[in-house]
DNA sequence: AATTAATTAGGTGTTTATACCTGTTTCGAT
DNA sequence: ATCGAAACAGGTATAAACACCTAATTAATT
């Protein structure tokens, strides 16, 4: 028997305790072999950029790169390797996002330890892994959407502008503060703050907060 | 030599990696037992109940019955199991106040493992654990406030009606709508946003659920 | 008995956000 | 070359939030 074939494993994750955690765990699947861990985004791209692993586990709410950027650039420059999402909270708009972007998955951070065993191997072997919950909402979407088209829906996804002005409400500037920060009018700050209520959903500033908070744009 | 007697620990945190995670560390540590973990508030005070440890590694942000309840009801029925709170955000108020209910030390999920244990010993033998960055903060605080009281001070703390309010907030909830809910004056309701501004030290709707976010009043 | 804090609620006014409308320019994709 | 999206920006209007004022009631504390 060889170990040649095991399946190779990366994380990203900048909390220590939790990747050993997940580290403990691999360590007694026979079939996985962790070949290197990250604290964000950019360090996960500097190895990845080294060395290729088939597939990693990665958190959404990191601090210099967060997960949603990490995964583009990933699958930008190596489609091959899966990748693996998790965070904290199970929100909707999040799910079909990073799934647009090329995640194979999507997990909760309070995953059962069998079933991120599960969505390794049928991430390896199947390209994917979907649960009953990222099903359900993806259901829904298609309910929602009607035509859910090939390259998924992309309409929700926030543009660069918009999230630097996420960030700044976030910080609890108004639009006036914010157009004199970025040199632009008043007016056009509201235009970015009426689009962010669309994509998003949200109702009014509390809800863009909620949401800037869930997709790990702030923390 | 004897092994009984080891520092007995318990851990409550709702994500079962992240406490697998500090089980695998604390196995490697000859002086420690963890003797259970608990998934949340609710279920770490029913099993402390039954059984007390020295200490508590407790997230603060937890379903059911979030730390800071549990720290309350835990130092209300055993003064003397010591309890070092966990969480994600180094916010200013959190710290004061969680000291001030009677936790023994504040560490961030993302410490090294090697202060966790310092932590740990440093709490059994001495009571308590202040790293650098939480005596800057009292230090902080001291320099504001003049008088730190013997009880701290609790200015700042919001009371029940007021959380109840800033939940609905975060919700997207205007205040007409939550006065409705609540079956109060539109004026009362501004009253107390009013007071959630003053004791948050937020500027606007923004900064109120911000600091929802990082207390854990929301999730 | 007196003080304090919490909760309730009113008035008044300013500032900000939200909801519509309109338009131009630029850039990349079909 | 045309299309669509993104960023930009103006107008106008209403709704909501924010600021600062006062004050009654109740419960708990000293």
């Amino acid at each position: 028997m060889k170990t040649a074939e095991k399946i190779t494993i990366a994380i990203a994750d900048d909390h220590k305790l939790f990747r050993s955690g997940i580290a403990a765990f691999l360590k007694n699947i026979d079939e996985v072999e962790l070949i290197y861990e990250a604290e964000d985004g950019k360090e996960l791209v500097d190895k990845v950029k080294m060395q290729q692993p088939e597939i990693i586990l990665m958190d959404l709410n990191m601090p210099v790169m967060n997960g949603t950027e990490a995964i583009r650039k990933i699958k930008d420059l190596y489609p091959d390797v899966k990748i693996i999402a998790l965070t904290m909270y199970d929100n909707e708009k999040m799910i079909t996002n990073v799934l647009e972007i090329g995640a194979s998955g999507y997990l909760l951070k309070d995953v059962e330890p069998e079933e991120l065993k599960n969505a390794i191997f049928s991430t390896h072997e199947t390209g994917y892994y979907f649960n009953d919950f990222v099903n359900s909402t993806l259901l829904k979407q298609l309910l929602r959407n009607k035509k859910l088209d090939p390259k998924f829906k992309k309409s929700f996804e926030l543009s660069d502008r918009e999230i630097e002005v996420l960030k700044l409400i976030c910080k609890e500037l108004t639009n006036a503060e914010i157009a004199e920060l970025l040199s632009l009018s008043p007016r056009t700050v509201d235009g970015h703050r009426q689009r962010l209520l669309e994509k998003t959903g949200a109702k009014n500033t509390a809800g863009l907060v909620m949401y800037a908070f869930r997709k790990g744009y702030v923390s």
